[in-house]
DNA sequence: CGGACAAGCTGA
DNA sequence: CAGCTTGTCCGG
């Protein structure tokens, strides 16, 4: 019993660790149980041989639970921890198995496969070759092949294996099956923790995996554009750039495999394509019919969308997928002369109209995403008259059945079923709901390009190559976008499978504004948020927006700093601050 | 978080 | 003043 160890308990109100005694050397990342305030509580061990604070008597733990995440691992959720400005409780679990692990499994031995030569082997050798990479794949190109490609053509290392991490469950089973049906042994996490934990097999699971307990071989990142890498509660971990660390701590490959780069993805990076043409091919029939010169009297179904949408609806077949996003209350004002769309001049996101005017009064136009303000006048035309234009979901479907003769089904909720209807409507959800679609058409794409988020651009693309996915290659299907900015970049890009569009133009706007990848952002929110701010020391500068505070840094390293300064100054750490932090967050 | 304990309130 | 609620503190 002379051992000493650093416990973090598994309990949500503490942020700090206790010293206990251990009947022997215990590694970092081990699941115990000890005794707390009276209380039996998990924990992790998470340093050993730290001196006892004076004053105070370590106890013997009560027993070891459970092997936990190796060290490497809990100081990955270290990094982790202090990047994103959470507890590192919240990481540990993250790493650690759902139940109580009681013996390993023998490691296994993955087959030796040459790598099939092709222009896919070929890029990714040369992703491989530079170590840490974005390959970009049109959507139409198959991932299971990607992954092949990279298993075959990563050497061996001992203690290690490959990972891939992907966007959904769903996702992870599919590729699961397939890698075992080809022969490959597959671990999944964190279903599979103890086989994930040993040497040989193939560990695929979503972001959470990126903590998983083997040494990587390589890492891949597929959809590597996909939101999802990014957890949604606090902390707001970005598993994207976790699992660039880790690579880069163990000194393996990492290649992030996407249609759409986003440039906080291509920040540092070098760029691996299949060259224009086979990019082109891969982004399948991009249609964009132009909202302004439509005959009104077709209401916004122009005949040429009804005559394509009833084409594309074949009874038992794939479903005709249509798109109306009215999420987000945001108004859109066109005007009521030339029909242009009321855009900020400065960043380009969609204006609102602030309140509601007083009687006889006219209020400005406000840019939900940089503030900006200007009178409600055309920018234009200079005409005064500007319309509200908008359509819920529920509406639009009547029109739809109306002006199609087809049954048109409506998508909504989470877990509602999906209706076996030959054309289906949804706001962009739908997208995640069905698996196949022989046409996919967004009735008004303007909401998804001038939606009031500074990463509107980019995720309009990737809406754009889902819809692509949907279609499953081969040439068949269309992806019909009706829109009063054909020009667009994000148009433009899916046009002509040219994703680079869309990266110019975003670098240029970032830069101009200072946004990500050209400064590091988080948001404090909660009661505690406003004290907070006089605390945040030099370099950072902070902003009020709507009750919760935004903070800037020039980069990361300067707003960890910063944000890890408040937790310093207290023994409970994070748990005795009355505030949510959200660094990147997703919806600025 | 959740147990311990102190301080505060109520009713007979 | 017992019995109960509410609040604050602290854990090895």
């Amino acid at each position: 019993m002379e051992d000493v160890v650093e416990v973090l308990p598994d309990v949500t109100g503490i942020d700090r660790t206790f010293h206990y005694l251990a009947p022997g050397p215990l590694r970092p990342g081990t699941i115990v149980r000890v005794r707390l305030h009276g209380r039996r509580v998990r924990g992790w061990v998470v340093a050993a041989g730290t001196p006892v604070p004076a004053g105070v008597e370590a106890r013997p733990l009560i027993e070891v639970v459970s092997p936990g995440p190796p060290p490497e691992v809990v100081e990955l959720c270290r990094l982790a921890a202090r990047r994103y400005a959470g507890r590192l409780r919240a990481f540990l679990v993250a790493a650690s198995p759902e139940r109580i692990v009681h013996h390993l499994p023998p490691p296994v031995t993955p087959p030796a496969r040459p790598p099939q030569p092709g222009p896919l082997a070929d890029a990714v050798g040369q992703a491989l070759a530079l170590s840490d990479a974005v390959v970009r794949l049109p959507p139409a190109a198959e991932r299971q092949p990607v992954v092949e490609a990279v298993l075959a053509a990563t050497p061996a290392r001992e203690g290690a294996g490959p990972l891939v991490l992907v966007e959904s469950r769903g996702d992870a089973a599919r590729l699961a099956a397939r890698l075992e049906r080809a022969g490959w042994p597959v671990a999944r996490y964190p279903e599979e923790w103890a086989a994930a934990a040993t040497p040989g097999p193939v560990v695929v699971g979503t972001r959470n995996a990126a903590f998983s307990p083997r040494r990587p071989s390589v890492v891949v990142v597929l959809d590597a554009h996909s939101e999802s890498y990014r957890s949604e509660r606090a902390p707001t971990f970005d598993a994207r750039v976790v699992a660039a660390e880790r690579a880069a701590a163990e000194g393996c490959p990492v290649l992030f495999v996407t249609p759409c780069p986003p440039l906080e993805l291509l920040a540092g990076r070098r760029l691996v394509t299949l060259g224009p043409a086979g990019e082109r091919a891969g982004w399948g029939t991009v249609s964009v019919l132009d909202s302004r010169e439509e005959d009104p009297a077709e209401r916004g179904y122009p005949s040429l969308l009804v005559s394509w949408l009833r084409q594309a609806a074949t009874p038992g077949g794939r479903p005709v997928v249509c798109v109306l996003d009215r999420v987000g209350r945001a108004r859109l004002l066109t005007c009521g002369g030339c029909r242009e769309v009321q855009r900020c001049d400065r960043c380009g996101a969609a204006l609102v109209q602030l309140e509601r005017p007083a009687p006889r009064q006219v209020g400005d136009l406000s840019c939900p995403r940089c503030r900006a303000t200007r009178p409600a006048i055309c920018a234009s035309c200079g005409s005064a008259r500007l319309r509200l234009a908008r359509a819920g979901v529920s509406r639009a479907r009547e029109q739809l059945a109306a002006v199609t003769g087809l049954e048109v089904g409506e998508v909504s909720g989470r877990r509602a079923e999906v209706p076996p209807t030959p054309v289906l409507i949804g706001t962009q959800a739908v997208l995640h709901r069905v698996r196949a679609a022989s046409l996919v058409a967004f009735l008004d794409f303007d909401q998804e390009l001038l939606a009031p988020r500074f990463r509107a651009a980019e995720q309009a693309l990737s809406l754009l190559a889902r819809s692509v996915r949907l279609l499953g290659g081969r040439g068949a299907g269309r992806v019909v976008i009706r829109t009063s900015l054909p020009d667009h970049e994000v148009v433009r890009a899916a046009r002509t499978g040219d994703p680079g569009l869309v990266e110019a133009a975003e670098r240029e706007r970032r830069l101009l504004l200072g946004l990500p990848p050209w400064s590091a952002m988080a948001r404090l929110s909660g009661p505690g948020a406003p004290e907070l701010v006089a605390r945040l020391g030099p370099g950072v500068t902070a902003a009020r927006v709507d009750g919760s505070v935004v903070v800037s840094a020039p980069d990361h390293e300067v707003l960890a700093a910063s944000l890890d300064r408040l937790r310093a100054g207290e023994p409970n750490g994070w748990a005795d601050l009355d505030v949510r932090v959200e660094v990147d967050p997703v919806d600025l």
